[in-house]
Order: C-alpha cells, then structure tokens, then sequence
DNA sequence: CTGAAAGCGCTAACAC
DNA sequence: GTGTTAGCGCTTTCAG
C-alpha cells in the first residue's frame, strides 16, 4: 500500500509547462494538441503517477445521461434475506456467477447485498437513491416483502430475479416453474406412479406456489388426487420433516414431488429413516438440479433450470435498461433431469 | 423507476426562503439552525425529493483520511480466476459468506471480480488506484500471478486470503494447510493403512504445497513411503484421472489423502469403476469439507477448514487496516471430520 | 491549436 | 444564528 499523495491536473500541467485545458485534452486524448505539448504532458503524468480524480470528474461531466460516463457506478444484487449465508446457497452462487460473466462484458462493477435487517434496507436505499448505483437486481422476495416499495421509489433500473407473489414487476427474469413442476408430476405418472405427494416450498415465495400449482395441475388432468401435500421452506431439513409428515398421513404414496433439491435430499434422509426404498417403494423428484443432485444416493431425478442463464439475463436487462430500451420481461425454459430417484433409467 | 431529474441545494434553499448554508446546515444537522429555518428546509427537502449528490459532496469533502467520510468505498474480492464460474465453486461461495457477514456490520459494500482476464485486470487496477475502492481482498492467487505485482501498487489495504506461492504477503488470513494435511494422514495411519497414496492440488498454490508437505512429513515421521503421489489440479475431473494413474502405478495403495473434496469425488468414481470398494480396499479423506461431503458414497472422511472464518476475517483485516491498525497475519486452525469413507466408525 | 474562465453540487471557513 | 465567499479537481465553452 503506497502512500501517494494525490497529484492534481494543475501539477501535472506546471511540470509540463502548458496549461490546464491542455493537459486535460491530453488525457482525454481530445484532438487540437500539439504532438510537443502532447508528449511532454504524457512525461509529466509518467513522472508524476498521476490518476485522474474520478470524483472530480465524474461532477464536472454531468450532462449526458445515465449511460454517459465511462464508468456508471455498480450494480447491485440485494438478495431478500436476513443472512450473508444465502451466498452459499447453490442456486444464489449460480446467480451470481451469471451475473457476474454478463457483466465481465461490460464496464460495471457487481455488489452483493443482504437486504432484510434494518441496517441492509436502510443501505440498499441509499444505494437506490444517491446516484451510488447503476442499477438493482433483487431476488428471494418474499410475501409482503419491503423492497418492492423500495424498488418504486428507485431512480435507477430495477429488474427482479424470479417474481414476488404479491404483484407483477416490470422488469424481471424468471424461470417457467409451473412448467417444471408439470413436467416433473408428469414423469411420475409416466413411470406408474398413481399417489403422488408434494413437498412444496414457501408460499409466500412466487417459486413455490408455481411449482405447487403446476402439482395441481397435472394431477387434475390425469385424473389423480392431489391432496398428499406437506408445506415446508426450502430448506433440506424442512424437506425431512415434510417428508415425515407426509408418510404418517399417507403411508399409501408411491411418489413424491419436492419442490427443491435441498428439500429433496432431506426427503430422502427421511425416506431411508423409514425404511422405504428408493425409487421402488417411492420414487423422488427433485427441483433445481444443485450439483449435489448427482450424488445423492440414489441420485436424484430432478427439474434443471437455467440458473446461470437467469442471472445473465438479469444483468443483461438492467444493461439495456442502462441503454434506454425497454425489455420485456423473460421466462426461462425449465428441462426434466432423470436420474435413479425415479427408476425410469 | 422513477425520473426524477436531480434537485439541488439551492432550490431547496430557495423553496424554504434561506441561504444555502442553512441548507446544508439542516442536512447534515449541524448546529446553529433555528427550529424555525430547520423546519421550513426540511418540509422544502420533502416537498421537492431532494436528495443530496453524493458525488459532489464526496468531492467538497475532501479533508479527513480515508475513515474520514461516512461512506467509504466498496471493497473488492478479487478471485485470481478468468472464469466468473468460481464464485459457483463451494470455497470461494463460503467465503464470500464470510465476508459479507462481516462487513454487515460495518457501512461498507462488497464488490466481487474476477481478475485474470485482460480486462478484469485493467479494471481491478483502476479500482486499486483510483480511490473507487477502500480495499481489496484478493484470493486464489497462482505461481506468478500478476496480481501480486498490482497488489503492490495499490494505494488501498490490501489483504490475500490464502498465501501466495511465491511471495509472502504482509496481510493474510489463511487455513493451517500443512497441519490439516497432517491430520488426515495421521488418521489413515491411525486406521492401519501403511501403503498411503495422495492426490495433491495445484503446485502452483500455496494450499496444494502446503497440504503436500503435510503429507511427505507425516509419512517421513511413520516411517512410511510417501512416493505414491499424483498431481492434479483441485478439479473434480483432475482427481478421477489421478486416481486412475496412481491405481495403475501403485495398484497396492489402500489409503488415499486427497488435497481437496472435489478431486476426492472424482477420486471415488475412478475408485468404483476400477472395483475397489471403499473404505474396505482404499480408505479416502479430502479436505474442505464441502456440503457434498457428506453425500458421497461413502459419506467422505475430510478435513474441515473454517472458510466462512477465513472470509470474515480478511474482511476484518481490511477494516483494521482502514482504522490505521497493522494487523498481523492470521493463520486459522484445521479439524479432521470423521465419516465413513476411511471405515473408522 | 491554445489558454482563460465559468461552472458541476456541495461543504467549510469566515465574517456579520 | 446566518449569509457570503472560496474552493474540491476536473471538464468545457468561448474567445484568441
């Protein structure tokens, strides 16, 4: 860590004997610059190390729009939760690393927010509203969650990973997960399975009441009953105790959809924890295709959404957004992953 | 999104009838304000959706050190990786949790980048330089890294998580590699192994030296053999194919140390296709700790390092530096998390 | 081509 | 208490 003063343009321009204006087209490499004068600014500013105040610049350039400077200010990713811990959370980091290559394209920085403690909201506002950010990109909402008001009141780009449940967003990406889920059931019933249970997700969570109602859905038009349900939240040992529950109140079912892989591998613990097999006694899918999919035993068939791809098209949105554009909004094709968890291969 | 042109001092000052000073005064409630005056610039700061420039304000304020302003700038994880997949990889996502928990508590925000790429690098610089951060953080770093000559350049604290191989920094936070190595193959000598292999990480990286280390002195001090070794590069893929090379040089092995749990993964595949059954033929152990670790079959034996630790306390180390502090260098402690796949339960 | 001068929006002395 | 006056460091007309 050097220390380094701070050199201003003045210096730079006295050391090389010309004037201020000059040593600025110099550095903006501006035309209407002697080549003499040019090289002996460049010297100066060699010698000197000097670094362009970026502050400085950025107040005396105010004027074309948003997308003006060389360098708009970062963009956010607030994740609607309480606990840094979500960044570990498979489908976050997939996110993210979307997000991230989408940007690498592009000249803008990514910061990573919790945004659901007192201290995470009053910052995100501040992130909003102070010109400190290009853009927001928020995920996880929940029920009544406090960002969306925060969002209208932006004056910066907002697009949404996956949608709250309590209203239509402008700008979001999202994943098809009723689609998914209609084409997990379907697999159940394609393999033979006639009582079919779901673990769902959180309701207040637009993921889990969509992939709840593509359950609903697909039971209804094969006819079958769709009333071996067990809510949980997402998490894999709410996946084991759902699991439970669901086997003391229907010991008949012979499948169970479980709306995420985290859920599923508790689902799974709770199944050998009653001496079921898997698939044959009851066959497991899954939501998400987590890398730890592969190796659960037995591995687990599952929903495999585009997660990287949602996060890029997240970032790619508030881009365009950046740029003017209006964009609509996307929904991502989802894709059925078998594996041994439902016997089929 | 709202679009709210930028409303400025002076016409809150004019809207309230006061001079811009008392303004300014009531803003950053300073004293010396007559409630009356107070009053008015606040209903005028409401009344028009005033919100101060943060730029310009950052600018005038230049004074105090770099703790002086109420916000700082972000500060920088920086993975020496080309790929932003590794923010997906489970030890980076960790320690990000690390990070960002810690810096929860303070006013600052977290920026990742990768910095290999030409462009990342360019980019890393200027956040480096040009006051546009308060620190970096910077992790991953491989033989001879362009990134530690940036790190020299910086004009910000700079903290490695993790240390270099070719270089030791002055600030640090790194796991005991060496004595986690020490551990794991303790242990396989403790279960009765005696013709122990190993699969080694990246040479190029402190951790896969370090771990190599802890490996050839435990050995040397059991009086054991410890040139079954293959190197490979802390992939999943990598570890399958070199535990295939040692199965075929060393068909004797009956214990495997490998330096991390991806390439143990891949290990245990190329272990089940050549037919040997573990931990009955080869006892393995890892090292990270993963959350797969515990799915695999068997569940993987394997050395826990405390990562989300790590990150905290690098972003700890960023924030001492900040307060004017010298932070001495952090080495974390290792433990041996015992599970099926080395028989000793 | 080149330099002087006028700000960007806000804060901080300094007098009143 | 309150207003006036300088700038922060850089860009950008606008005359020469």
């Amino acid at each position: 860590m050097v220390v380094s003063r701070r050199v201003t343009l003045d210096e730079v321009a006295a050391r090389a004997g010309v004037s201020r204006s000059a040593a600025s087209r110099v550095i903006n490499n501006a035309p209407h610059v002697s080549k003499a004068k040019r090289d002996a600014v460049e010297r100066a500013i060699a010698a000197l190390g000097y670094v362009p105040d970026a502050t400085a610049r950025e107040l005396a350039r105010r004027h074309g729009g948003v997308s003006s400077g060389t360098d708009l200010g970062p963009v956010v990713l607030a994740v609607s939760a309480e606990d840094p811990q979500v960044f570990a959370d498979p489908f976050v980091a997939e996110v993210v690393v979307g997000i991230a290559s989408a940007l690498e394209e592009t000249d803008l920085e990514l910061v990573l927010r919790t945004a659901t403690s007192v201290a995470g909201q009053e910052r995100l506002r501040k992130l909003l509203r102070n010109g400190k950010s290009a853009g927001v990109m928020l995920m996880s909402m929940h029920g009544d969650d406090p960002l969306a008001q925060l969002a209208e009141e932006a004056d910066v780009p907002v697009v949404f990973g996956g949608r709250p449940v309590t209203f239509e967003p402008r700008y979001y990406v999202d994943a098809d997960n009723r689609g998914g889920a209609r084409l997990a059931v379907e697999h159940l019933v394609a393999v033979g399975r006639t009582r079919i249970a779901t673990i769902t997700g959180r309701m207040d969570e637009a993921a889990g009441t969509a992939r709840y109602k593509g359950f609903q859905e697909t039971l209804a038009v094969s006819g079958l009953d769709a009333r071996r349900v067990a809510h949980a939240d997402f998490s894999e040992d709410g996946g084991r105790k759902a699991m439970a529950e669901l086997l003391s109140a229907h010991p008949d079912l012979d499948a169970v959809f479980v709306a995420s892989d985290q859920m599923a591998i508790g689902a799974l613990r709770a199944l050998a924890e009653a001496g079921r097999s898997v698939p044959e006694d009851v066959a497991v899918v899954g939501f998400n295709d987590i890398a730890t999919a592969r190796h659960t035993s037995p591995p687990l068939t599952t929903v495999s959404q585009p997660i990287q791809a949602l996060g890029r098209e997240m970032a790619r949105m508030v881009r365009a957004l950046l740029e003017g554009k209006d964009p609509s909004p996307l929904i991502l094709p989802t894709r059925l992953v078998v594996r041994d968890s439902t016997g089929a291969r």
